[in-house]
DNA sequence: CGCACCGTTGATTAAACTCAACCTATGTGG
DNA sequence: CCACATAGGTTGAGTTTAATCAACGGTGCG
């Protein structure tokens, strides 16, 4: 853990971020600066595994995290993304129950850490609190049960294209237009759900109909209505 | 809706089932059961349907609900099964938004509507509740995340055999064996999100190994462990 | 009686996985 | 500095799984 920063003041996220604390008091505020850790995590660093204790929850001031479980055979499944505003953590220390997911850092991260009994300690004080948390874990059910369908019903190729547009919609574009966020071909296929040749072969069928453009790790989506009328989504 | 029946009270549920309004207050209970209203809701009927806007959350005294999605080409996606105890709708109401699933009623249920103010009510008036909510979502959440794990990597076969213990620990078995819950052949397909014919297959496959039996749509699991062994969870 | 729904089986097709080989870039140790 | 190892990316061939299409039987109901 890497001291040598300025840590980030939560009242600093709450402005600039759509965090999760705006309903608390400027006291609870404080409560939680003053509670709080924080520290730099380096790319690379896998930051808790599926089965252990944790001890809180994270608020990620800056970086990329992927948020994956073990499933058959060691394979990785990517459930979700979190960056800059996010809270990670917050379902095992709310049933008490060992992380039933692994976080890796994808990019450089500064996270701040909430213990369990001063999570409680708002969430007991602060209805609205509570359930500004409540109306996060619903998104995430939401997000998740639409998930479900499209796995379940869709083909590799509507799948990817979708993803490919959420990834947009969630990282936003650089000034050339490319997606900002780096992934290997094989984390895309653990996030659909398919092999790493699957998504090479698919990503080169969408290059070459001149839907996308590959720059690497990097992609640029250069028509966007082709890639929703191919991931089916109205 | 038939009200020629006898309300439960919110206090019988509360000892009987494991409820999510158990620490309200005695107060806040009789307020609950003053403001509520109950239905019977029969069999065949669609309480509400994707898109909807609803008034308020449901309990669920008697009855079993199914709960799903629908996919491409209007394709049902089951999404999780609801009974005495479960509360539905929640997830609507409290990101204010349209329905994200319907709810069909497969077997004759007792439905109770608490409207999303008197929610509101007791969720700003007693913050223990709202972490009994809490917690019931983030339960939800951990079970969508490790089905998208197990749909995006198990075969139809793992995966059909994964339910059918599912089935039987969420509902149990009656004295001759059978498990509680009779869905068709396609709603089986629809959960573990492949085709009817599929399913029909590896049910004759399972009842020729003697793993299970067949009583139209009832099923009995003759041999637990080899089911267990199947589907790959430990 | 005839229609609708469900369940079943067989044959065929298509989607996607697996396996294998090879290439490139990057980093490491002798 | 070279030899080698490692990880990621790509492509082709062959195989497997599961979907689709089609036909048909049973059951219940208006």
């Amino acid at each position: 853990m890497n001291k040598n920063f300025e840590e980030p003041s939560c009242n600093v996220c709450n402005n600039e971020f759509n965090t999760f604390f705006k309903k608390l008091t400027p006291a609870q505020i404080d409560f939680l600066n003053n509670n709080k850790t924080c520290s730099v995590v380096k790319k690379g660093k896998i930051l808790y595994e599926e089965g252990n204790r944790i001890s809180g929850i994270f608020c990620v001031n800056k970086g990329i995290l992927k948020i994956y479980k073990t499933g058959v055979e060691g394979k990785e499944q990517i459930i979700k993304f979190a960056k800059q505003g996010d809270v990670i953590g917050y379902r095992s220390v709310i049933n008490g129950e060992p992380a039933c997911t692994s976080v890796k850092i994808l990019e450089d991260a500064v996270l701040c850490h909430i213990s369990t009994p001063e999570l409680y300690h708002l969430l007991r004080e602060n209805s609205e609190f509570g359930i500004e948390l409540l109306q996060i874990a619903c998104k995430e059910l939401g997000e998740a049960n639409n998930y479900i369908t499209d796995i379940a019903q869709k083909s590799v190729r509507e799948r990817l294209a979708e993803i490919l547009l959420q990834l947009k919609d969630e990282f936003g574009v650089n000034d050339e237009g490319l997606v900002n966020i780096a992934l290997t071909r094989e984390e895309l296929a653990n996030i659909i759900g398919t092999a790493t040749e699957s998504v090479i072969r698919l990503l080169s069928e969408f290059k070459t109909e001149g839907i996308i453009e590959l720059q690497g790790r990097k992609i640029k989506l250069l028509d966007l209505n082709k890639l929703k009328k191919i991931s089916n989504v109205y």
